[in-house]
RNA sequence: GCCGAGGUGGCGGAAUGGCAGACGCAGUGGACUCAAAAUCCACCGAUCGCAAGGUCAUGAGGGUUCGACUCCCUCCCUCGGCACCA
């Protein structure tokens, strides 16, 4: 009963078949490997010689979960970019790759005995899939993967540099450890005193770490931000990582010693209120003292104490203030030759300035507090003018170097081999990549070393300098080695990456292709990839390798999406949208749509599950109204359509000006108007519908595509030219005059353009409904905006 | 505490000195249908009024202006970042 049923629906109203349409459109872009989105690199083709655009989205993690839809929103918002950019006949590169070394996949390779190779390609290969399906137009052929040998070879190749620059080193450090993924954590990885990826406890523990020097490139990172086109959250929280701040080292003799204490201060006009000095408990000059303390056991007492704190529990305590006094021990003030107690306490860090202070509790709420508590003297002194002030200019940051080894599997192996006569030494070009091994068990050791370390047949090599019996460095790069130049890597992929390093790096593709000039992803990355990438592209480009300074000109962050319920996705909530559900039950332009009708791309913004409805909706009424304007007439005969010219030019100034915003809300709200116009209009041309079906292609390229065809359209839309618009059609003859008295709307009149005040009143005056506003008063003034408004104040 | 972004209908949002609420979602009434879905038409901030129309309304209070969602000051709240950084 139901079948003959559904038939006659079909018939008398058709749905556009998206299933149909989105398939049939993604087999024809994929001919050739995807041929018709590849970038032209440097040559004589003509297509070589239009203007350049590197329109780079963030590459993603390949989880095992699969496409999120805030990837959706990042990648759609590029496309579109992408899409729009070579209708108006940019030569543009839009690169898609795998960011896939780390954690995740060897977690999970751990439970289920999987080689993380295999874990990764099967991600790959569904995340690829799903890319497919929403019709981005990628540039498949550059399609690169961290994890591939080829490429961390260049990854290895770049850390060398580093390490022969003196830029990479080795040091024993007090490092962040996490205990439940074993390894060592960047600074930048620790949020709140705990792993940023598992949330688990991080220790302190003294290590012999690699470690990469970005404190010299501190001032370059901070002063190259001002160039860039960049959200200025984003500049300012790399400010206030990078935290640099100018002062004074001012010394402090220990009294009858010859050991004086270093202070760090941005100010130094305070220091005759100095009234004691405070060091780090870990500050070196503690054992040195040792001899003059009276109350060691209590010292020694409180050491150990902050030792056994965990960074977490420091921050737990809040700012309840502790501490113990070196007894025995005077500084002498430099300034004035006052002899001060000396303490210990942990509110001094031993990691910034010199890990001492001079306490001025008259003007420093955290020396106040401890004053307060140890009864120690607050005194009120007059500021030092600044001709009077001692000590040596020094700046300092907060940024610290980079702590680069992980003591995991599943990343880049460190090329350098450890020779106990000739030391570090560097893999030689020729034998990268150093390979990752294939191995059994994953499991992190817990040490100071990965699982390679187990490798014996791995691990032991000969020195490359003397030849004698030496070990490979078993740690591994962090996540994040690969994606610091892998803008780099989608322009140099094409050449064989077998090879010396001089015939890689291709400089005048390099030239060619950079900056990045639009760059699109998530806000999360703004402290740690975004200033990771900034740094190796500074040094790449001390060495020769690159001619630009900054890898992005100009950045733009999705905004987060958020469950239907208001709060961020996540699978104990339940309130995760899954992007292929979307795309099976209203097709891939719906999606596309409507994520980006949403809201402002930049903004956080939660999910409607009826939302999406609007906008596939949306579409079927483009459908009807190309495919088959008579059925859509009739009951809509009485309405009078604006004048459809106009509105057109209008409406493509508008969808052109938002696209080169990213403002695509309200592009495809002017879309929408034009649709609604349309369809009142009883006749509609061809060439209205092709300049429709253009505007709405880059954001609904499926449709888009297959109404084009349908039309009689030979080419693809990527070849075809975005609309101009013409100023002179925008103009309009007429406008609303708007006519207020005392300031408040009263009437509105549609008038000639251009009419003169004098017209005007006399129209205003005349009207009826203004005529009894203006019963028994007396106009006094008369404001006159043309083309706008008049205002009679009364 | 400091820095940044915000606060507009039932909801997402538009408007950046000139008719507040475009566009969409939800809702109400109607057409079509045996019926439902789909589609189409009309309405859709609050309030007073039979109506014409009026009044109020963009977090709160003040100010500038002929005119303020928009600019300035004070305060409140929300979100994001940083946080014992000397």
């Amino acid at each position: 009963m139901t079948i003959g049923f559904f038939c006659y629906k079909i018939e008398k109203m058709p749905a556009y078949n998206f299933k149909k349409i989105e398939g049939k459109w993604q087999k024809i872009w994929a001919k050739n490997k995807y041929k018709i989105w590849a970038a032209f690199d440097f040559s004589n083709k003509p297509q070589a010689k239009k203007l350049k655009s590197y329109v780079l989205d963030m590459f993603p993690y390949p989880s095992g979960e699969g496409l999120h839809v805030g990837h959706v929103e990042g990648y759609t918002a590029s496309d579109i970019t992408s899409r729009f950019l070579r209708m108006n006949g940019y030569n543009v590169l839009h690169p898609m790759g795998w960011d896939a070394f780390g954690l995740p996949a060897e977690n999970y390779a751990i439970k289920t005995k999987t080689h993380p190779s295999k874990v990764v390609a099967r991600n790959v290969k569904r995340f690829k899939q799903q890319l497919k399906s929403l019709g981005f137009s990628y540039d498949w052929q550059r399609e690169i993967n961290t994890t591939d040998p080829d490429y961390y070879k260049w990854t290895q190749w770049i850390f060398i540099q580093l390490f022969k620059k003196g830029l990479a080193y080795e040091a024993e450090l007090p490092v962040n450890w996490c205990v439940s993924c074993k390894t060592v954590l960047a600074n930048e990885e620790v949020v709140d005193g705990a792993c940023d990826r598992c949330q688990s406890r991080v220790e302190r523990r003294n290590l012999k770490q690699w470690v990469l020097k970005i404190t010299a490139y501190a001032d370059r990172l901070l002063e190259d931000l001002d160039r860039l086109d960049w959200p200025e959250r984003v500049k300012e929280m790399q400010r206030n990582w990078i935290g640099r701040s100018e002062g004074r080292l001012i010394s402090f003799p220990v009294d009858n010693s010859q050991y004086a204490i270093e202070v760090f201060t941005t100010k130094p006009d305070t220091i005759d209120g100095t009234t004691y000095v405070v060091l780090a408990p870990e500050h070196p000059a503690i054992p040195y003292l040792k001899a003059k303390i009276k109350n060691w056991q209590e010292v020694a007492g409180y050491i150990a104490d902050t030792e056994n704190k965990s960074e977490r529990d420091r921050i737990a305590e809040a700012r309840e203030k502790t501490g113990v006094e070196l007894k025995g021990v005077k500084a002498v003030n430099p300034y004035n030759n006052e002899k001060i107690s000396v303490w210990i306490s942990d509110y001094v860090l031993i990691h910034y300035g010199t890990g001492a202070i001079m306490a001025v509790p008259r003007h420093d709420e955290r020396d106040k507090e401890f004053a307060t508590k140890f009864n120690l003297p607050i005194k009120d002194v007059p500021f030092v003018p600044k001709e009077k002030w001692i000590g040596e200019k020094k700046i300092n940051y907060k940024l610290r170097d980079w702590i680069f080894s992980r003591q995991r599997y599943w990343g880049e192996p460190i090329p350098i081999i450890k020779c106990v006569k000739c030391g570090n030494i560097p893999v030689p070009e020729e034998d990268l990549p150093i390979e990752l091994p294939k191995i059994k068990k994953y499991e992190p050791t817990g040490k100071a070393e990965s699982p390679l370390a187990a490798i014996k047949k791995w691990v032991n090599v000969k020195c490359p300098q003397c030849k004698g019996p030496a070990k490979r460095e078993t740690n591994t790069m962090p996540q994040w080695a690969g994606s610091n130049w892998y803008h780099l890597a989608y322009l140099l992929g094409s050449q064989k990456s077998k090879g010396k390093s001089q015939n890689y790096w291709n400089k005048k593709i390099l030239d060619h292709w950079l900056p990045v000039d639009i760059y699109v992803g998530g806000v999360e990355h703004a402290v740690l990839h975004l200033l990771y990438a900034r740094f190796w592209h500074k040094f790449l480009y001390d060495i020769g390798v690159v001619s630009d300074k900054e890898p992005f000109t100009k950045l733009v962050n999705q905004g987060l999406i958020l469950g239907p319920d208001g709060q961020k996705m996540s699978k104990s909530r339940g309130n995760v949208v899954n992007p292929d559900d979307m795309v099976k039950s209203f097709g891939a332009d719906s999606l596309r749509l409507y994520e980006m009708f949403m809201g402002p791309l930049e903004d956080p913004k939660p999910w409607d599950p009826r939302g999406i409805i609007g906008l596939h909706r949306f579409l079927n009424k483009v459908w009807n109204l190309i495919i088959d304007r008579n059925q859509m007439k009739d009951s809509r005969q009485s309405k009078i359509p604006l004048n459809l010219d106009r509105l057109i030019h209008q409406t493509i100034k508008k969808v052109t000006e938002d696209i080169q915003n990213f403002r695509f809300n309200t592009a495809i709200s002017a879309l929408m108007i034009l649709v609604n116009e349309m369809e009142k209009a009883s006749q509609l041309p061809i060439a209205k519908r092709q300049l429709l079906i253009k505007l709405l292609s880059p954001f609904a390229p499926h449709i888009a595509q297959e109404l084009w065809q349908k039309l009689g359209g030979k080419n693809l839309l990527d070849f075809e030219e975005w609309p101009k618009w013409d100023e002179k059609m925008i103009q309009e003859e007429e406008f609303d005059l708007i006519i207020q008295v005392n300031g408040k709307f009263r009437a509105a009149l549609r008038v000639k353009k251009e009419i003169s005040e004098s017209e005007a009143k006399k129209l205003a005056l005349n009207n009826e409904t203004i005529k009894k506003w203006l019963i028994g008063k007396e106009i006094k003034k008369v404001i006159f905006v043309p083309n706008r408004l008049i205002n009679l104040i009364v």
